[in-house]
DNA sequence: TAGATTGTTAATCGATTAACAATC
DNA sequence: TAGATTGTTAATCGATTAACAATC
């Protein structure tokens, strides 16, 4: 019985067993189980023949899932049945290699249109698409309907352009600007931020024990008076 | 009192305080409460002062946190307290666009090396770094103490570089390529796959009610027959 | 002292894991 | 029928939220 209000952590691992379903159709392989598929995704098998439970009965008890037939499934659940066109709003470094990336590597995603506003920028050619200025931008997002963008712009642009886009329809953003976006009931918005990724990861890469027994000795000793000038308004 | 083992979802939110508080201090704001901090995180205020606690007694009752002194402890609690030296392995449009990313926008990582395998790519110039070639990595992960790496290498190869540069003493890897990495215990990987943020963004970009509903109702017709042949070995 | 806000303990919620009956 | 593996319910675990005493 499918169950709406699905958790965000089941639809994140969809596409990582969508992944593995693509090597193993393209091995020949017929037949998986979640136990194979564990191996193969690092989740645990029961958590897997869960997270597919929510949606419906796709496997054979005894015999495992077909692979064509889950993978059918999987792309149907997410929505990947037809092919998803997006734009890029931001044509630095960031959003060029983006666009370059997902035109290559994705087959169920395509990136029909690359934004700026800096002029230098606007004409630029990324592969076949060329560069538009951000005016446009409504324009491209009604005629194609588009429903995904990704946004690459700098943090102070990032809350503009994610207002201009919503306004046009947008319904889900790929944010990689380190800022928090608002967004009306209805919006979703991840966060790709990559300084974040990068920097929880950099605690993980020395010593964490010591450390945070001298940050912890030292808090003690050295804080400071509170005062209330220049408080926050 | 300090607690080991902390949580994931913990040290993921210190980063995004760590930006917020830069900003507070850019702007001349001396204390903060949780309840801003609230406002300007979209986190509770309770979350947030369970978080800090969990590293110390940061902030003064009835005043709330100092944001200069809180943001020095952050710092140190990630261990940002020094430059971290890191390597990006890939120089390809991701590669490359990270490369000139961090070396520009994160004060507290600075990248050394990109490295390739690809002669078309060896020599490259990325600002002022030199693609260089990927057996020189071994190299400069230990002239450098390199403990942080990025890779950004097709999926196939992502596997062989993660046992180089583990082999030579990384701890903690930000892989973009969509593969499952194996490291051995006590190194860490963050999974950066932007074509999971984007397909599992999709889902939630179009009505999932009836979708789910039609997924639900087919699989109960349409189940293949099982068969032995060509399974997974 | 009164008002504000932290730090911490307890309660709740949600997600993962374990167990097992159903069934191929 | 016996062996295998799903789908589902129950138990556990962990993380978030609520409440409030401590204290500036």
């Amino acid at each position: 019985m499918p169950n709406r209000n699905i958790s965000k952590s089941v639809i994140k691992r969809l596409p990582i067993y969508l992944r593995i379903l693509d090597q193993l159709i393209r091995r020949d392989v017929e037949m998986i189980s979640s136990k194979e598929l564990s191996n193969e995704s690092g989740f645990t098998a029961e958590q897997i023949r869960k997270d597919l439970a929510y949606f419906g009965a796709f496997g054979t008890r005894g015999a495992g899932y077909n692979t064509l037939f889950l993978r059918e499934k999987i792309i149907k659940i997410i929505g990947l049945d037809s092919i998803t066109d997006t734009i890029v709003i931001g044509a630095g470094n960031l959003g060029t290699a983006l666009t370059r990336y997902n035109l290559t590597k994705n087959p169920y995603v395509n990136v029909i249109a690359a934004f700026d506003k800096n002029p230098d920028l606007i004409g630029k050619q990324i592969d076949n698409l060329e560069v538009l200025p951000i005016e446009k931008a409504p324009e491209v997002i009604k005629e194609y309907g588009i429903k995904v963008c990704l946004i690459t712009v700098p943090a102070n642009a990032a809350q503009e352009v994610a207002d201009l886009v919503v306004k046009h329809g947008v319904k889900a953003i790929l944010n990689f600007a380190p800022a928090k976006l608002s967004v009306p009931e209805g919006v979703h918005v991840h966060n790709a931020d990559l300084t974040i990724e990068l920097q929880s990861l950099i605690y993980y890469s020395s010593a964490e024990e010591e450390r945070l027994t001298r940050v912890a000795r030292e808090a003690k000793d050295k804080k400071p008076k509170p005062s209330k000038s220049f408080t926050y308004d």
